[in-house]
DNA sequence: ACTTGTGAACTTGTTCACAGCA
DNA sequence: TGCTGTGAACAAGTTCACAAGT
């Protein structure tokens, strides 16, 4: 929307859970809220909350707090402007299945243009809602298309591969699921989402928790 | 190993990723490693990973660098001291399917204790390696185990009853693929996945890339 | 009285830069 | 020379605290 300023990646990932509350707060019939009712469903500062609006240049009223629909309407212009491109999604094993059902089920915004896949009992089948291809068509099946993300979950092995295809073929943005760092040019986006280094660390915190508490 | 340290998430996350690429390192052969060769595979400073090894007291030697094994070692004291508990694995929908396969691969560190589900067709089998539950027994299940991780793999709808459940059998940290903020007590540590908030996050990202580089 | 918007303070995390050592 | 270990500087992100509005 409003193209000069630069917005942090922390305050987008905020804007997009706020946006999911306040759509439920809406269906239960209200229309306004306050910072601090916002903040306590995202379990943040309610200074955190105004914050974030301010950066995106939002204001609501001291005496009536924040309007839900005009600020749902002013996160949508931000995170879902139009005209966007397309997902393409990489490997419809467990981790790819899960997506393509979720993205074709109540998530509109977001459509996957083309789905790939090496297993040939996948190939040429629509599985999830999604015509799947081999992944040799990737670039030529994507020259029809205006993907701008791509999802990668594939294996380790083949993930950085299949990132420098993307790439080339026009992908500006990537979701990684595959446990390894992708080497890719500096103007193109990822976002490493490491299971495995979410349970270890899960694991960790856990374990000490539990054991502080043995020591009391 | 040294219970008076706190480290911090981030610190634990980069530990993680640094000893994956030990472990490959040193499958090629390697023996040592310097700071900012194993900074170049982790895509961050050569600083930042001696600062790591700094918080967890690991020294080198300023001619030879780190010495893998010992290093790998001091890690796994660090991340798996032992004698922990086991993780509960509740929904073996799509994600919950990934996730036991990847556990039961790869990864024996840590072990799938239990794992739960509500649809009939699924409790009583063997899917995915692990013995399959009706959510219904989640306490007495657990109750013969010493479940200290959760993972919750289940609809948005059903996970704060689960989560509630599953701390009440003695579950200290939680993995929550679900899209909605927990409510837990604090002594309870909580780990989102929010794969809805990270595509939004690519999207904008890829798409405001993208514009910029037509604009040009 | 209770809210928003925001400068300023603070906290946390990262990088710099260099002393000390092999 | 080229590395590690680390105090100090720096940057980013969060919270405080209060003026101003209703």
């Amino acid at each position: 929307v409003n193209p000069g300023i630069q917005i942090p990646d922390r305050v987008i990932e905020r804007l997009s859970a706020y946006r999911r509350h306040l759509r439920r707060w809406q269906e239960q019939g209200h229309d306004r809220i306050y910072s601090h009712q916002l903040a306590a469903l995202e379990a943040v500062t309610a200074a955190q909350v105004r914050r974030d609006l301010m950066t995106i240049g939002h204001t609501g009223s001291p005496a009536r707090g924040y309007e839900i629909e005009s600020l749902v309407r002013h996160i949508d212009g931000i995170l879902n402007p139009g005209g966007e491109g397309g997902i393409a999604l990489v490997g419809m094993g467990h981790i790819g299945g899960a997506l393509a059902d979720y993205l074709n089920g109540a998530y509109p915004e977001h459509r996957v243009v083309a789905a790939f896949d090496v297993h040939p009992d996948r190939v040429g089948r629509v599985l999830h809602g999604c015509r799947c291809y081999a992944v040799d068509e990737l670039e030529r099946v994507l020259a029809g298309t205006r993907a701008v993300v791509g999802i990668i979950a594939v294996p380790a092995s083949a993930a950085q591969e299949v990132a420098d295809r993307l790439v080339s073929s026009g992908v500006r943005g990537i979701v990684n699921f595959a446990p390894v760092r992708l080497h890719v040019p500096a103007d193109v986006y990822v976002d490493n989402v490491d299971i495995a280094v979410s349970l270890e660390k899960v694991a960790y915190f856990a374990q000490a928790r539990a054991n502080r508490r043995e020591a009391l």
